[in-house]
DNA sequence: GCGGTTTAGTAACTCGGTTTAGTTGAATGG
DNA sequence: CCATTCAACTAAACCGAGTTACTAAACCGC
């Protein structure tokens, strides 16, 4: 496959019978050299097939054209995540206008920190991280601008914040002015390494649900408010949600952190014979696509996730450029009432 | 941010009182040095914030730990789109297994080819590489190994191939088999760049469907046949079977090259109130998860698109490490018949 | 024919590391 | 006591480019 040594501009050189400095100006700056001699050695290059190593450049230019995404799950855990595929959809955008690369850098023997020294980009986005176990301080280290996202808030440290709590509070007070008083809450893993979502998001989107209680005297105590941590995936939607239903006072009314949890939610209902939102309410978060393509649709609160790409991309490719951008960005939720909220069913006001 | 030039191998030195070597040995190398000069330049390295700048090392060890992904089409369009997040989650699982990254290459100035100079990469997985405009050469000449997945088969060049072409056959043969013979095909856009699959997959997938056409003594230009190309998302696959359906002769039998168009059609004719599959039947291609979440669940033909990604991924490391691997690898599509296909609606057979 | 500017090209330095080939001084040994 | 080995460290070469500073020849006007 790669068999012989690749051809550098030393050997380009020998072969036009030039300096290499020679053959470098007649790539990046042709009035340096006469036009004669440029062909010459551009006819040669070419015959060789020569092509700069992109990493030789890269370290004299100190650039490599391309942005890492720094990620708190492997790969593929990423990959079947819908959410991060918005994300990427945003972040893309601004690769793409910028015309750079994107490197997704999964954490090296399950450290996210381990894995900041090897990439070789221009910034990072770091997404969710958790807490902090030295990663910002590798990171500044790094040299390379960064922005972290769906992570803790930290003095110092640029990142995009979203209104999840407000948001959040804002949907379950919809759920109690329904009537409802029988929540269940499907919760996201807490913390630890390879979580789905990281301690930052998680707490205040639970904090936001304790405001709404708030508000009519209940609390995360409350015994009818039952809160129960899965995984984010549609499977464990639908069995968390098939095993509350078979408990004892079922819900009236499920709110899931994540649309992927909720759509599992409404499987599970479906399967049970239960009419959503005429018996049971179920509620997400994020407002993916396939929010809209359930039936029945789902009532959920809006993050507008590429936005928060885009702005993370456009923040770190500012930085990159030197500017000292405006930090603090702040993006809003909004709630988005569809099908599968309604009334609470009166059999259920007991 | 980054104000301050970063910290390099030299300020190290010279805090510690020794040459760069010692330090490039206190890290690589404890063996080539005593053990309380290493502990005092570990101790230095740490006050200052030492970094090695991953560039340099990867220019002088020749490895940059990370694969790329050369993709087609932008990054936001490919991350829209659930084929690729299979794909990488089967890619995602070797680089997770070796401990590597995964550089997304978007096409540079609306060329693959110039995108590939740029990519500091140990190797690149090639998608959807439609007609070879040169990108071979100069793959080859930044030597680096290669493989094509999703492309034309060239000579000489490794590629991961499905037998698309076979699959496809079976699914309209069981098509025809029900007693269709009103077809209607929904088709990707062809060739061209920015397209969602390239000329090679279009082609075979096309030229199965006529193979099993001529079996019943029919071909891809009978009047009963109609092809229609839309970009492959739902919508357009919501769209193209809406005016298909209000047309003269409407189809008893919908193919679809793709799940995602199959989705789009199946979502127009529960509007249209047409009932699948009593009156239409529908079927698609891939397999994604999608497919087995819609009601009714989708008949399709399944393409391991996991796998694919694993094998083009296994394939790039033997290569890296100088294996010489087994090319020519194949896998097999299977059919998968679940509830959007039966036997043609009596109405339809005239 | 002479000082001064262009033009065309190269030697040498830079980027920030790794690695090879020495060098130095102390310990070993016959 | 002198040759040998070893330990500990460094100078210099290298990876493959880009960039600066300089030289030699050609050109220019007077």
């Amino acid at each position: 496959m790669h068999e012989g040594r690749r051809v550098t501009a030393k050997d380009v050189a020998q072969a036009a019978r030039v300096s290499r400095t020679a053959v470098s100006f007649a790539f990046n700056d042709p009035a340096r050299i006469s036009q004669q001699t440029r062909q010459r050695i551009l006819r040669v290059a070419e015959e060789l097939g020569y092509v700069p190593n992109p990493i030789a450049r890269a370290l004299v230019r100190g650039s490599t054209r391309s942005l890492g995404v720094l990620l708190p799950q492997d790969i593929p855990l990423v990959m079947e995540n819908p959410y991060y595929a918005q994300f990427l959809v945003g972040l893309g955008q601004v690769c793409d206008r910028e015309g750079l690369s994107l490197l997704l850098v999964p954490p090296l023997r399950s450290s996210m920190r381990d894995a900041i020294p090897y990439a070789a980009v221009d910034g990072f986005v770091v997404c969710g991280l958790a807490t902090d176990r030295g990663e910002i301080t590798e990171l500044r280290r790094r040299g390379v601008p960064f922005v972290l996202v769906d992570s803790d808030e930290l003095p110092g440290v640029p990142s995009i914040e979203v209104t999840e709590q407000a948001g959040i509070a804002e949907l379950v007070g919809h759920l109690l002015e329904l009537g409802h008083r029988r929540l269940a809450v499907l919760s996201l893993p807490a913390g630890g390494s390879g979580s789905s979502v990281p301690v930052g998001p998680l707490a205040r989107r639970m904090a936001g649900i304790a405001d709404a209680l708030g508000v009519v005297g209940m609390s995360l105590d409350h015994p009818d408010v039952r809160v129960v941590e899965v995984a984010s995936t549609r499977a464990e939607g639908y069995r968390a949600t098939s095993e509350l239903m078979a408990g004892p006072r079922p819900p009236s009314a499920v709110v899931a952190l994540s649309d992927i949890l909720a759509v599992g939610a409404l499987d599970a209902l479906r399967d049970l014979g239960v009419d959503v939102p005429g018996q049971v309410s179920v509620a997400g978060f994020d407002d993916l696509p396939e929010a809209n393509w359930v039936r029945p649709a789902l009532t959920t609160v809006r993050q507008p996730i590429q936005a928060k790409g885009r702005v993370a991309g456009d923040f770190l490719v500012a930085s990159i450029q030197g500017e000292r951008p405006h930090s603090g960005q702040v993006l809003h939720t909004a709630l988005i009432v569809r099908e599968s909220t309604g009334p609470v069913h009166p059999s259920a006001s007991g």
